[in-house]
RNA sequence: GGAGAGGUGGCCGAGUGGUUGAAGGCGCACGCUUGGAAAGCGUGUGUAGGCUUAUACCCUACCGAGGGUUCGAAUCCCUCCCUCUCCGCCA
């Protein structure tokens, strides 16, 4: 959520920064100063004349006590109260509206991030590694991941439907292993404390980080309990904060989480139908970090460098991508996407985002810190970052690792979470 | 699911209709004291909104949330949420 002073004071800079993201995105921004303005004086109004029912009523209790008549101030303040309810039905739903209209309006993009329209825009940051050769045609996971009896998405559309996958056998110990080693990598190497939250959240919480209440077509709703199920771990574990106030000293705050996530994928149809890169319930481990808004973007930064690790100790060549104005996610000023390389697709393809929300969601969530010598409390910056797509980091080891035989090597570093093994098939 | 207890400031804990943003204690900050420290003494110590050049003053609100009674509510009434204990059920 924007900050209504700083639309307030400086409209016409919120104004051009929201319509780099494409055209109209601050039309709301002029009805939403004057309903701003009718608030206020609404609120006025009435602490005005609830300041004057305060004195009448402590003159009640005076004269009261003194055993003389009331009567006067009693009525005068009966009047009053009808006034107040009046102005204070108003100033409510002028402040629900003013509400309502600024979480549908999303963050300002940082100055770094790029202008454009859509994904083709996107700046190509740097580049990790190189492609791997091959003297034969590459297969796609799908083909290696059936005929190794790795994946069984047959027999998962039967059980579900379309978008879900059975791991089966050394498939599934290989997601395990993968798992296992990004948790450990981002908590021993980079500094992360592991938590594992619940996957089923409430209204508030997707309300915090923003994928309510524009994005409730993206999420699976429970039918009778108001619970919805996360599309990823930022929405659990930045709530894990919401509603407090954290000593400075203890920033930055770093947490790694796996989890399930589910997405309904709406509006995606027809993209990748085939395989597991787009799934309705896919495993990831997500970073999340609470920050001093001055180290944001260096934090941002590390961030980014904690996800590629994995990859790089994989050896597995991806780039890094900084989104464009056009791409960018509603609560972010500015993510890098990690793209790793899919020989079969021969491109690059989605693995990690990370996303520095500076105080978007901070504000929505009322995450803040304050110092030891007082002074008021201010609001931190989020960020979070996958660390990685567990589904996606398969399929690249996968295909990026098959042999001429068909078969599977296991990249070293995780051959201690398969018992030493060293192929797959 | 059944029965009961409870939700007050960073923490503990008073407070059952009158000026209480809230006693007392702990913690914390600053000062005095000291060779230094502890103890002791003193002062201060919530959040949001409005107003504002201002994190100053002033005003309004907030004692789980929402509604109600009343001239006046942390205190009374209603609804909801959450926590704890016992029983049942269960991975």
């Amino acid at each position: 959520m924007l900050d209504i002073k700083l639309i307030r004071e400086q409209g016409e800079t919120v104004h051009n920064q929201l319509n780099r993201r494409g055209p109209g995105t601050s039309a709301d921004l002029d009805r939403l100063l004057e309903i701003d303005k009718q608030r206020r004086d609404a609120l006025n109004q009435s602490q005005t004349l609830k300041n004057k029912k305060k004195t009448l009523s402590a003159e009640v209790g005076n004269l009261k006590k003194k055993g003389q008549d009331a009567s006067g101030p009693m009525e005068e303040v009966k009047q009053l109260n009808v006034q107040i309810k009046e102005w204070d039905d108003k100033s409510n739903s002028l402040d629900e509206q003013v509400r309502s209209t600024l979480l549908k309006i999303p963050n300002l993009p940082s100055e770094t991030t790029p202008d454009g329209a859509d994904e083709s825009q996107n700046q190509e940051v740097r580049q990790w590694g190189g492609k791997p050769s091959f003297d034969f045609k590459p297969k796609n996971h799908v083909e290696l991941g059936e005929t190794l009896g790795l994946l069984d998405l047959k027999r998962a559309a039967k059980i579900s439907g379309a978008r879900f996958a059975v791991f089966k056998g050394q498939g599934a110990a290989l997601l395990r292993a993968l798992i296992q080693f990004m948790l450990n990598t981002q908590t021993r190497d980079n500094g992360y404390e592991e938590l594992y939250p619940p996957v089923l959240v409430n209204e508030d919480s997707l309300m915090g980080t923003g994928q309510l209440p524009k994005f409730e077509e993206d999420l699976f709703k429970l039918r009778d309990d108001e619970l919805f199920l996360i599309p990823t771990a930022e929405v659990p574990v930045t709530n894990y904060h919401r509603d407090e106030i954290l000593p400075e000293e203890s920033l930055p705050v770093k947490y790694a989480a796996y989890t399930l996530c589910f997405r309904r994928e709406a509006g995606s149809y027809g993209k990748d139908t085939q395989g597991i890169i787009r799934q309705h319930q896919f495993d990831k481990v997500e970073l999340v970090k609470f920050v001093k808004p001055e180290h944001s973007y260096d934090e941002l930064e590390k961030l980014v460098a904690d996800a590629e690790s994995i990859l790089q100790k994989l050896n597995l060549h991806y780039r890094v991508v900084n989104l464009c104005t056009g791409d960018l996610g509603f609560s972010a000023a500015k993510t890098y996407d990690l793209e790793v390389w899919l020989p079969s697709q021969n491109t690059y393809r989605e693995i990690s985002s990370c996303s520095n929300f500076t105080d978007y969601q901070a504000r929505r969530a009322m995450i803040r810190y304050k110092g030891k010598d007082g002074g008021k409390p201010e609001l931190v910056h989020t960020l979070n970052g996958s660390g990685l797509a567990a589904g996606r980091l398969f399929v690249a080891v996968l295909e990026n690792y098959q042999q001429a035989d068909g078969s599977i090597q296991i990249p070293e570093p995780l051959q201690l979470y398969l018992n030493g093994q060293t192929q797959l098939g």
